[in-house]
DNA sequence: GCTTACGGTTAGTCATGGCTTACCAAGATG
DNA sequence: CATCTTGGTAAGCCATGACTAACCGTAAGC
């Protein structure tokens, strides 16, 4: 959902190399977990994280169940890193000006 | 230093919130502290987290060290983020194209 | 000089979460 | 229908890491 979740979900080793293995494109479960060097359940345990964390979404296709990233995901998590480009350099520049003011800090 | 300490280091909440504080401009480790509900020592131990990962550097003034947001760190965050659009809209069309040839999934 | 403020480090505790094994439901295949 | 494949879920184990208390070094201020 929010960016929280998206860092949250990527911060963990494992998911980020299932994540990352999915930019060739739409996997199966069994087909991630061949990659992987732990078992299935953990990978979809893994998958089930960056789903509610709206990185990726599923496509049903008989009993497979096919991942696929899912940019939206993406796109908050960098409007959560642009955000502090204007933020950081205006407080930079209040901060130079303050700066024989003497507050406390 | 690369995007997976970057991650990391921003998957913790307080750690987040710190991050955050700093929007407001360069502060002294004591007046971190004072917004956050844990003790000292924590904020230092999450700093020392957000310096290694090249997320905030710092300017020694006194006994006070002031600490603020480094911009490069969050450039390298977002350059992994970007990465992902070209690759996986790539792969997507592939896959449209290749999706009646049956290969192993 | 002595004392106080600032802040980094260490040892030890405790909660979070990633992993495996076992199990179960549902679609495919004969 | 019986069997196999696919994959999600639960219980339990164990390592990682966030936190506090205690300590130490260093620069200010009297």
């Amino acid at each position: 959902m929010a960016y929280q979740d998206a860092i949250t979900a990527l911060s963990d080793p494992r998911r980020r190399a299932i994540f990352e293995s999915l930019r060739a494109g739409p996997k199966s479960v069994a087909h991630i977990a061949r990659d992987q060097p732990v078992s299935r359940p953990a990978v979809s345990q893994h998958l089930k994280v960056l789903q509610s964390a709206g990185l990726v979404d599923v496509t049903a296709q008989g009993t497979k169940r096919f991942y696929q990233i899912r940019h939206q995901g993406l796109t908050t998590l960098r409007h959560y890193i642009d955000s502090f480009w204007q933020d950081t350099l205006d407080a930079f520049a209040n901060h130079v000006t303050e700066n024989q003011t003497k507050k406390e800090n």
